[in-house]
DNA sequence: TCGATCCTGTAG
DNA sequence: CTACAGGATCGA
C-alpha cells in the first residue's frame, strides 16, 4: 500500500509521537525482515540508541540514531509502521521498545524490510533515487531529461523510482488522469506541455493525498486505504468517470500493473 | 524490457 | 476455488 504519501504520513507521525525517544530494545520478530542482515547485528546497533530524526526518502523511512547508525525501514507492499503507547500482538514483524511505548512494523506479507546502516553510508546506499516530486527541483524539464532515451509507455515509466522517487501505481494512474495523458503513450511523444501537466499533476495528487490522509483518519496508527483518499480513476473499474460521466473508466495490465484510465478523455 | 518471484490476505 | 494486491529485484 505504501507510496510516498502514506511515507511520509508515516514519518510525520513519527515525528509528533516519539520525537527523540529512546531504544531500549529491538526485536526483530522474523529474520526475513532485516534480510540481508542478520537479526542479531540489527538488535545489537538498535540498543540503547537515541532517536535524533525521522526522515523520508522515496519510499524510505529513515530514523537517525546518535550512535553513527540510521535505520531503513520500507514498507514494501504491506507494511506499517506507527507509534503505540502500548504493546500491539496482531501480525507484528518488529517492534522497538522505547523508554516511552514502542514503535511496531506490521507487514502481513514480509516484502517490508528493516535494516540498520552506518549514517555515512546512507548517501550511496540512496544515490539510485531519482527527485523527489515535492522539491522544487522537480521541474518539468527534469523530467522530460530524464526520459531522454526510454521510449516506454509513460505509466511504466512513472513507476521507475529512479525518474520519480515514491511514486507508485495508484498515484501514477491519478496523476495521468488529472494531466489528462493516455497511460500508454510512449514517453518520446509527450510535447513540452505535455511534460508541464504532468509534473503539475504529479505533485498536485501527491499532496492532497498526503493532506486527505490526515484528514481521512484521527488515528496515528493507521493510513486510509485508497478509496478513502478521493482516488478518481484507481480501484474504479467500470465506474462512470468524474470527468466525463458518459464514459467509465476502463482497467488494463501494464508491466504487469494495473492501470485504470478514461479511455475518453485521457488522450 | 519483460516475466517470474518473494509472501500472505482478502474479495468474489 | 481463483484473481488480485498500492513494491522491488533478478535473470533471461
Amino acid at each position: 500500500m505504501p507510496e510516498l504519501p502514506e511515507v511520509e504520513y508515516v514519518v510525520r507521525r513519527l515525528r509528533e509521537s516519539a520525537p527523540s525517544a529512546t531504544i531500549r530494545r529491538a526485536r526483530i520478530l522474523h529474520p526475513r525482515m532485516s534480510r540481508p542482515q542478520s537479526v542479531a547485528l540489527v538488535q545489537r546497533r538498535l540498543r540503547d540508541a537515541r532517536i535524533t530524526a525521522y526522515e523520508r526518502r522515496a519510499k524510505n523511512i529513515l530514523i537517525h540514531l546518535d550512535n553513527g547508525s540510521a535505520v531503513r525501514v520500507h514498507l514494501g507492499m504491506t507494511g506499517h509502521l506507527f507509534w503505540s503507547a502500548s504493546p500491539v500482538s496482531k501480525g507484528v514483524r518488529a517492534v522497538l521498545e522505547l523508554d516511552r511505548g514502542v514503535i511496531v512494523l506490521e507487514d502481513p506479507r514480509m516484502f517490508g524490510r528493516i535494516t540498520v546502516h552506518p549514517t555515512h553510508a546512507l548517501p550511496d546506499l540512496l544515490a539510485e533515487y531519482g527527485p523527489e516530486p515535492l522539491d522544487a527541483s522537480f521541474t518539468w524539464q527534469a523530467l522530460k531529461d530524464s526520459a531522454s532515451r526510454s521510449r516506454l509507455p509513460v505509466k511504466p515509466f512513472l513507476l521507475d523510482q529512479r525518474k520519480v522517487a515514491g511514486l507508485g501505481n495508484i498515484w501514477a494512474a491519478e496523476a495521468l488522469f488529472l494531466a489528462r495523458l493516455d497511460p500508454r503513450r510512449r514517453v518520446d511523444s509527450l510535447s513540452d506541455a505535455d511534460w508541464r501537466a504532468l509534473r503539475n499533476a504529479i505533485r498536485s495528487v501527491l499532496k492532497r493525498a498526503i493532506d486527505n490522509a490526515f484528514a481521512a483518519t484521527s488515528r496515528p496508527d493507521e493510513f486510509p486505504e485508497a478509496d478513502l483518499l478521493s482516488t478518481r480513476v484507481y480501484g474504479r473499474e467500470s465506474e462512470p468517470c468524474r470527468r466525463c460521466p458518459t464514459s467509465s473508466i476502463q482497467r488494463f495490465e501494464q508491466a504487469g500493473r494495473s492501470t485504470y484510465f478514461c479511455p475518453n478523455c485521457q488522450c
